[in-house]
RNA sequence: GCGAAAGUGGCGGAACUGGCAGACGCGCCGGACUUAGGAUCCGGUGGCCUCACGGCUGUGGGGGUUCAAAUCCCCCCUUUCGCACCA
């Protein structure tokens, strides 16, 4: 929406009142937020922004009768998590949208100015509102309502800030133990009441006095007989005392919503709900769904939903006394097929039920779920609320649905996320006809960690192009040597040139295996395999085997067994390796290296540790901790060893020599740093 | 305002448990091959000083802990994200 109208036709967008269906998510609201503890694979900022919706406060609710002429007696309940200060309430406030406004309206000595006041307020701008980006304003209704604690009138004000759709709409104002409530009562001069003193004040705060409202903890004063009480156990007991007087009780508050799922829109899945004007509200028989779209629809711009221009759809009877009914035609939200669309993968061609609990028992929950950062909130909320719904008709056995989330970042152009609105989008499918799926998958897994958001460049995406072109005429020129191999490899006595490419091949399977799972660091298996492919090249340099840059074939028979062996196990690995990134191409050069039976049936490369280990080591030798010079040791050297080399290291002496050696730090395998003192 | 995360070359990023900062890629510079190159291959590439060997310096800024800090602690700055009058 744009300045009140349709951001993209320009149409005026209005607020109207309609019936709406609702999920009741909020009767899982503890639930969910208790589940939360038990992700402890879920990231940190997820979990506490789901905290955040939810949103749990525990405190209190609190009726104050309202003075009105008439035998019915009228109540302001009032939601505070703070009924330890309700001494100090020297004010009820209302929200413009709390039901008893308007009453008070009609019955006022000016019911239009009053009128007039209350239409400002609502026609604020809802988010201005919300966000408080409006001044904070009020005006006197003329009316009062008993503190039910000290039994004094208070008056009753409107006021713009206070939350129509939280609570209660209504607060009671304890101007001096909260700011807004304070900064309000300045404005309009209304009473501030001290009824908490801090512990440990030199000076008691003072109401005439004091400067910002005190919302910390003290001691009760001026508050009957919880005077003397501290604040952390006045809550409970008040809420107690409230209680046996019949005027209120202690009571949890969420911010969290029940799920609106009502659209007027032809593409969802339709409400299945009957409306018999005989029995009312009538469930769709089991037997009779899904209720299906039908597929002839008229899309009119008219407001209402498609549906509803449909006979042939709407008209019904009802399943209950068979009379002419009328079928819903609202749709339900999209977030609702996608919080449970997991469990029906698990059972797609079911005609009978949604999914087959069995089946869903032992596919679910979902091991690793990768998603979205914009649905880090309400898709996966909603999913596990759904979850929850499942567990209790039976359906599902587990707690929660995803095991292990990873939210990954958009995608983002010039600084700016790349969408349609802004125009700045890069086609998918003109990037795929120029450099191939393989390619554009690749640049996206290499760029960034996948959690990150990832800026387009053009250029990176032609170096992802580039590599593979590169893996490919690696392959392919290498292809008739390797192809000739199969079985027992590296058997035979290899040189240090053999036996450095198959470490590196090694090497490179501990590397991406770890960085594919569990760490998810797709980006540095990327950099591995391009490592391993750098090799590659080297070694083929170094064996005469071909001029780079050319597609011609390697001679099967000039090719020693050593050289045909390690070649084949370090490509093998780096087809098998690469595949998750550039599936299509890794699945031809599969072909072309003569392995049967698709990369679908071949099993991930295993690593050899010994293989994998470095024949020698170079350990740098700091002295005071810079770097003075690089050891190459054998991989097994004692710590003696190492500090005795250090210390003789040419380079070393000259940093060393005329000054004391105060210490030798030795880091095993790793480092060695040398402490000297003196000039 | 509150909360969280993050600040590393010209750029994207790497550095796993405190142990050689800058892997890998982009860009740039040089070379080879070539009729040609916006193809390919090889080499170089944080900054400053030096013909060179080498030295100094360097992970937002300032302090601290440590033999050793991008990494841990404190203060500050900036950015991003989330929440945002929730009584």
């Amino acid at each position: 929406m744009v300045e009140g109208g349709c951001w993209r036709c320009g149409s005026r967008v209005e607020p109207r009142d309609m019936e709406q269906w609702f999920l009741r998510i909020t009767r899982y609201a503890d639930d969910l937020l208790d589940g939360i503890e038990t992700l402890d694979a879920w990231p940190d900022k997820v979990l506490t922004m789901q905290r955040n919706w939810i949103g749990r406060s525990e405190g209190a609710r609190v009726r104050f009768s309202v003075d009105v002429d008439g035998a019915e007696p009228v109540y302001i309940e009032v939601f505070t998590t703070r009924i330890d200060t309700i001494f100090g309430a020297t004010v009820v406030l209302l929200a413009p949208e709390h039901e008893l406004v308007d009453r008070f309206a009609v019955e006022a000595p000016d019911p239009e100015g009053f009128g007039r006041r209350v239409q400002q307020f609502r026609s604020q701008d809802r988010t201005d509102r919300l966000t408080g980006a409006v001044e904070k304003e009020g005006f006197d209704t003329g009316r009062t309502a008993q503190n039910p604690f000290t039994g004094e009138g208070v008056p009753i004000w409107v006021a713009n800030f206070v939350l129509a759709d939280y609570g209660t709409g209504a607060v009671m104002a304890v101007p001096a133990h909260d700011q807004r409530d304070f900064e309000f009562a300045r404005k309009y001069g209304l009473p501030v009441q001290v009824v908490i003193q801090p512990a440990d004040a030199s000076e008691p705060v003072d109401g005439a006095t004091m400067e910002s409202a005190y919302a910390g903890p003290g001691t009760l004063v001026h508050s009957g007989e919880f005077t003397g009480r501290s604040t952390e156990d006045a809550a409970a007991f008040m809420a107690t005392a409230a209680e046996a007087r019949g005027v209120g009780q202690a009571t949890v508050q969420f911010r969290l919503k029940d799920w609106g799922v009502s659209r007027q829109r032809y593409w969802g899945t339709p409400i299945p709900i009957i409306h018999c004007p005989a029995c009312g509200l009538q469930p769709v028989p089991y037997a009779d769904l899904p209720v299906e779209l039908p597929d002839v629809v008229e899309f009119t711009g008219r407001g209402d939903s498609p549906l509803a221009q449909i006979p042939e759809f709407v008209n019904v009877a009802c399943p209950s006394c068979g009379g002419a009914a009328r079928r819903e035609t609202d749709t339900m939200d999209t977030f609702f097929d996608s919080s449970w669309y997991f469990y029906r993968y698990c059972d797609p061609t079911n005609e009978t039920e949604p999914f087959d609990p069995e089946r869903v028992r032992y596919w679910a929950p979902v091991d690793f779920y990768i998603g979205g950062v914009e649905h880090e909130i309400l898709h996966l909320i909603y999913s596990r609320f759904f979850c929850r719904v499942f567990k209790d008709l039976g359906r599902v056995v587990h707690d929660e649905p995803f095991t292990k989330l990873l939210t990954q970042g958009m995608v983002l152009r010039d600084g700016a996320v790349m969408s349609k609105s802004k125009g700045n989008v890069v086609d998918p499918d003109k990037m795929v006809a120029r450099f191939g799926a393989d390619a554009l998958r690749l640049y996206e897994m290499f760029v960034a960690p996948p959690e990150k958001e990832l800026e387009w460049t053009d250029t990176g995406l032609e170096g992802s192009y580039r590599f593979l072109n590169r893996v490919w005429r690696l392959v392919t020129a290498v292809a008739p040597v390797v192809a000739a191999v199969s079985g027992d490899r590296g058997s035979l006595p290899l040189d240090a040139g053999h036996r450095a490419l198959r470490r590196k091949t090694h090497q490179s399977i501990r590397r991406v295996s770890s960085d594919l799972d569990p760490r998810v660091h797709l980006n540095t298996a990327v950099s591995a395999l391009m490592e391993l492919v750098n090799d590659l090249y080297a070694f083929c340099e170094q064996q005469g085997l071909a001029p780079h840059g050319t597609t011609e074939a390697y001679p099967a028979d000039h090719v020693s067994g050593q050289t045909a062996g390690v070649l084949a196990e370090a490509v093998d690995a780096l087809v098998l390796m690469l595949s998750p990134f550039a599936p299509h191409l890794c699945e031809e050069l599969w072909e072309h290296l003569g392995r049967q039976g698709g990369l679908v049936t071949a099993t991930w490369p295993e690593f050899d540790p010994d293989v994998a280990r470095a024949d020698e080591i170079v350990v740098p030798v700091q002295v005071n901790g810079k770097l003075r010079g690089r050891l190459t040791v054998a991989t097994d050297i004692s710590d003696d060893a190492l500090r005795a080399a250090a210390r003789a290291d040419p380079s070393v002496q000259s940093h060393t020599d005329g000054r004391t050696i105060a210490r030798v730090v030795v880091v095993r395998r790793q480092l060695v740093n040398i402490v000297v003192k003196g000039a």
